[in-house]
DNA sequence: GCGTAATAGTTGTGTTTGTAACTAACAAGC
DNA sequence: GCTTGTTAGTTACAAACACAACTATTACGC
């Protein structure tokens, strides 16, 4: 077979994207994992409530790009955990504001410390400027909806 | 809070790299999802199968880094929709040789060509060396095993 | 040759996910 | 103020996954 008209699939860009992001998640994976016993889903909600404090739950959906039901989810477990607190909003009481408590902090704060460690290795033989325009680009795709036209031959 | 040391979620590259993966997969799973009711591991054995000709499911775990069991599962599935055939070793009998079928070979010809114009799509605003360079520094971190020097604080 | 180890592939079990349906609270139209 | 619609968050159920255990076959050591 080795059929190609120069359309090869380690070159598709989807499929590329995938591989990298599985190789590069793994080892940091573990470490939340095995030091916390988090999921990948409980330490985004981590990371966002450390980064950026207070929250509801639609906020961090909106920014994450997650689904409110991996949310609702994360929360529970972190809040089983000590990790965060709710509390109803006054005025609206639909709503919940999401926080980390202390423990949850120093959670995360030691994988802020590795996450940053980490990342410095990923990018370790790659010149500055070149990782920038690597993260630049990587932003701009994770934006872009393409619409594609995907109709059949 | 906002606290930072310069080190910003949006900017770790596993989180990056996850986020244009799943931007960029999206509207291409949909298509072999409803097209021909395949799921992302049926979509890739398709493509191995289509891209290099007669594979053992070993063959295809190594090169699309994908676990024994899924292969396994997806095979079976692509055998039932008789996408594909299954063929015994003649010297080694635990052996299997996997070939596609030709209504596979037809749904893997289709598919390809909406992988390229997609793929094309995806990189439409980049210059052509500046997306190659990409497609370079991915497959690169693809490789990688980042042994990580991960301990805590 | 025979016991042990390794390999190809499958199956089983608990966990996690995806999707849709659900409850509760607020908003808007009239 | 009451019906209708929308939003925040949860729950239920089926599908998918991870990981270990399994069968069958071949390879190795002596």
């Amino acid at each position: 077979m080795v059929r190609m008209s120069g359309f090869n699939l380690e070159q598709f860009l989807p499929y590329l994207l995938n591989q990298a992001a599985e190789a590069s998640s793994l080892a940091f994976q573990q470490v939340y994992k095995e030091r916390y016993g988090m999921l990948r889903n409980e330490w985004r909600v981590l990371f966002h409530l450390g980064m950026y404090g207070r929250m509801t739950a639609v906020q961090i959906a909106g920014r994450a790009q997650l689904h409110k039901t991996k949310i609702s989810r994360a929360v529970a477990k972190l809040e089983t955990r000590r990790f965060l607190t709710r509390t109803r909003d006054d005025t609206d009481r639909r709503v919940e504001h999401l926080a980390l408590t202390a423990t949850g902090l120093a959670a995360f704060e030691e994988l802020r410390q590795i996450a940053h460690r980490y990342d410095q290795a990923l990018v370790a033989d790659l010149a500055p400027e070149e990782a920038a325009h690597l993260r630049a680009l990587l932003a701009r795709l994770a934006q872009a909806q393409v619409t594609a036209p995907l109709r059949g031959k």
